[in-house]
DNA sequence: TTCCTGACTCCAG
DNA sequence: CCTGGAGCCAGGA
């Protein structure tokens, strides 16, 4: 039986290391995070590992991390479902009706490809 | 062990 | 434009 919980832990720190690095005031996406990763179609993975992310140190801002929408699907993960859109929006982040405003302009690509 | 679910995304109809 | 299915893979029942 092969221990996979050492992989798993890597690509969750790994997940953690680039939500990290997300400027303020930029938002990414799930599937840009994984791509970065090399795994590209396991966006639930990262999902997921925001899931647990809870408890990190130092903080993670899962806020910053939407779906390629700009959707902020997972603010029922918050405190309260509107914590994710109020620290965006603290942090210079337009969010109207959970979709990020501008989205392309605040959209932060981890390969550093685009800007 | 098998089956189901999910903070996602892409593709076909 | 909207809906459904598939790929993805870690956990929990």
């Amino acid at each position: 039986m092969i221990k996979y919980s050492e992989n798993t832990q890597s690509f969750f720190q790994d997940v953690y290391e680039v939500v990290r690095l997300i400027p303020k005031g930029r938002v990414t996406t799930y599937g840009a995070i994984a791509e970065y990763l090399g795994s590209r179609g396991s966006s639930r993975m990262v999902g997921w590992a925001m899931n647990v992310s809870h408890g990190q140190h130092p903080p993670v801002p899962a806020q910053r991390v939407v779906n390629r929408n700009g959707l902020l699907t997972g603010r029922h993960h918050f405190e309260t479902p509107d914590a994710m859109q109020h620290q965006l929006e603290k942090e210079g982040v337009t969010v109207k009706n959970n979709q990020v405003q501008y989205f392309d302009s605040v959209f932060w690509n981890p390969s550093g490809e685009l800007f």
